[in-house]
DNA sequence: ATATCAAACTAACAACTGTTAGTTTTAATT
DNA sequence: AATTAAAACTAACAGTTGTTAGTTTGATAT
């Protein structure tokens, strides 16, 4: 019936409650629960509790980091490769909205070499970002606004994705990323 | 020197506690420690760890629901309402901005009571900023575009504001103010 | 000087934390 | 039927958690 091995299980359901509660909220024997086993059974496919949180999260940081890599280096034009952004951030969200919830709110309880590496694949996203900004605005393909507040506006929708697809009222993803383009680079008024 | 009183430095250092690690991975050690007094010492202040949390987010998310009152029932068109919503989430932000992040990482650690009175002013304040969208679109001051996209965009942004203010690239707040609106309201494009 | 009171302290608690060690169960392979 | 290995179990640990009880300190008012 289910494809996955234990240890991925084990993830998935660990992903889940994070979002729930956050990471420190939620204990070693919460996660068991939830899969009908015992903690200390949990040792059996997994180190510690960090390292599910490291399997969480950098598997999906290096996901933005590599794509967004590939998206700022094409030869498209500044709103296109928006567009690649926007559809890459809605394709991880459908895909694994627990882990990004994660990755957004318990980032900063991995450790040591992790955390660095994570502070700098956020930081290298977010430069790639600025550097399709800073070009549209010099090719006049966007409005010559204050960078940072495009970059943090903008960012901010992606990033939180997570916290309203799924709703009843939320759109399909078809509309959701048309609309999401719309909203994000034409405005509303 | 310090005209507060206790209970609010407290309150203050807690609140910063939170924005950093969260609620749950705070202890009452680390809390006192970062006010140079003992655990036990917290107690002669404040009746219980929950109790910070309560009045941290309590009072911020009260008057979030109170202004919002105020700007919907207002005579103001779409478009100054949508300026004075924009306005209100930067003056609470500059003004505690450690109270914010408190809020929207940690409102699901509130217990009963508190929880399910944060959750009603959540949806209020949503709601209110629904009529507001729609009521615009059909004066034609607002695009014909899904509606909870721009609620959830513009949202979105003015909820983490917190996250990137403070920072090194970021703009002073009238230059904040007028560029959230232009990017906002008319996009970037 | 004495009394008062807020605000600090020490000591301790019972419950909970992540984790380990060693053992038993379960199911597939020989 | 015997062997193996994965994956569950029980029991326990050392450290941490929020919190309480009772005591001492230090400044202010009488």
């Amino acid at each position: 019936m289910k494809p996955t091995d234990r240890k991925s299980e084990i993830i998935a359901i660990a992903a889940q409650l994070f979002k729930e509660k956050g990471y420190s909220a939620v204990t070693m024997r919460d996660i068991a629960q939830a899969m009908n086993i015992k903690a200390a059974s949990l040792y059996n496919h997994i180190k510690s509790k960090q390292e599910i949180l490291v399997l969480i999260i950098i598997e999906i940081a290096e996901e933005f980091t590599q794509t967004m890599e590939t998206i700022v280096h094409s030869e498209e034009n500044t709103i296109q490769k928006l567009e690649k952004v926007i559809q890459l951030h809605i394709d991880i969200t459908l895909r694994n909205a627990d882990a990004l919830a994660c990755l957004n709110n318990d980032w900063m309880h991995l450790a040591d070499a992790e955390l660095a590496y994570f502070i700098k694949m956020r930081e290298d996203y977010e430069d790639n970002f600025r550097t399709i900004i800073k070009s549209g605005i010099a090719n006049q393909e966007i409005k010559n606004l204050n960078v940072e507040v495009i970059i943090f506006s903008t960012l901010s929708t992606l990033r939180t994705l997570y916290l309203w697809y799924g709703k009843k009222k939320s759109p399909n993803p078809t509309v959701l990323k048309s609309n999401m383009i719309q909203v994000l680079l034409n405005g509303i008024v």
